[in-house]
DNA sequence: GTGTTTGCAAAGTGTTTGCAATTTA
DNA sequence: TAAATTGCAAACACTTTGCAAACAC
């Protein structure tokens, strides 16, 4: 039996499994990280946002290992990297192709629903690459006036 | 023969009025800044790339310099900065909504022709809000084998 | 002359890395 | 017990800033 990877991911007790499904060693820090991070609802997080929220659940995880964790859960595919700026690194924990808006006024970061963006025509990646990921992002600013 | 087009900014003696037009003293650091980046065809540059262009050309100018007047630039609209990832800025001479290829391999960034690909339905921006920017970027690696 | 701009070097920011101690299987 | 993981602090790369000197008008 093959393990499925949808989008959806069991919370409670499965996260150990979630985690060795993927062949990473379930440690006490990845799962306290992976409880923030898919303990309920899609998120996009920042580095510092995981650090703050698992101080608030007591569970002391450095810094760098949450990089690295992010990073490494980025490569088996739980999550994906959002490029909305140079100023800090988002994670995604909907994988799935969408788009952001991300609004300049409060640095807040969402999805933009499926129906009011369509993209067609996706284009063919050129020789010898493939299409690793695509990132749309709307920027938003105060509307003046 | 060759046919210019038509929304290309113009060289030589135009450059110091394309400053002028929006406010921009015209410094001889400033018109060899422009003169790199608006000396023909668009272009996708980092600071860095400006710096060692310059420099070539015997225009010695900080990179302080640079980076406070690409800003500038892009604050009165000549130049449209690019998110692409967090480890270096980029900015577009082409100041239109379209799209980049960026290629991990070799750090190039490219245009995604428009005919390759379509967006319908641009969302209306939330209350209070309105678009700044719109970034879409398709993240090219090597295509294994 | 007056306000703007420049350039240097220092400070700042988010992220990554080296390595000894710890933990997992 | 062997290999993987963690955490700290130092290193990093890119960008911004403070301020005196130079410049544009």
């Amino acid at each position: 039996m093959k393990t499925e990877h949808t989008n959806k991911i069991p919370e409670g007790d499965c996260l150990p499994s979630v985690l060795a499904d993927r062949g990473i060693r379930p440690t006490r820090q990845r799962l306290a990280l992976a409880s923030v991070l898919f303990g309920g609802g899609h998120k996009h997080v920042t580095a510092e946002q995981i650090v703050m929220a698992l101080h608030k659940r007591k569970a002391r995880v450095s810094l760098a290992t949450v990089y690295n964790n992010l990073h490494h859960f980025t490569q088996v595919g739980l999550l994906r990297e959002i490029a909305v700026d140079q100023t800090c690194t988002y994670f995604d924990t909907n994988t799935t192709i969408h788009g952001h808006y991300f609004d300049e006024v409060n640095g807040a970061l969402y999805d933009i629903p499926d129906e009011a963006l369509t993209m067609i025509n996706l284009p063919q990646p050129p020789q010898g690459r493939k299409i690793k990921r695509v990132d749309i992002t709307i920027r938003l600013s105060k509307a003046e006036g």
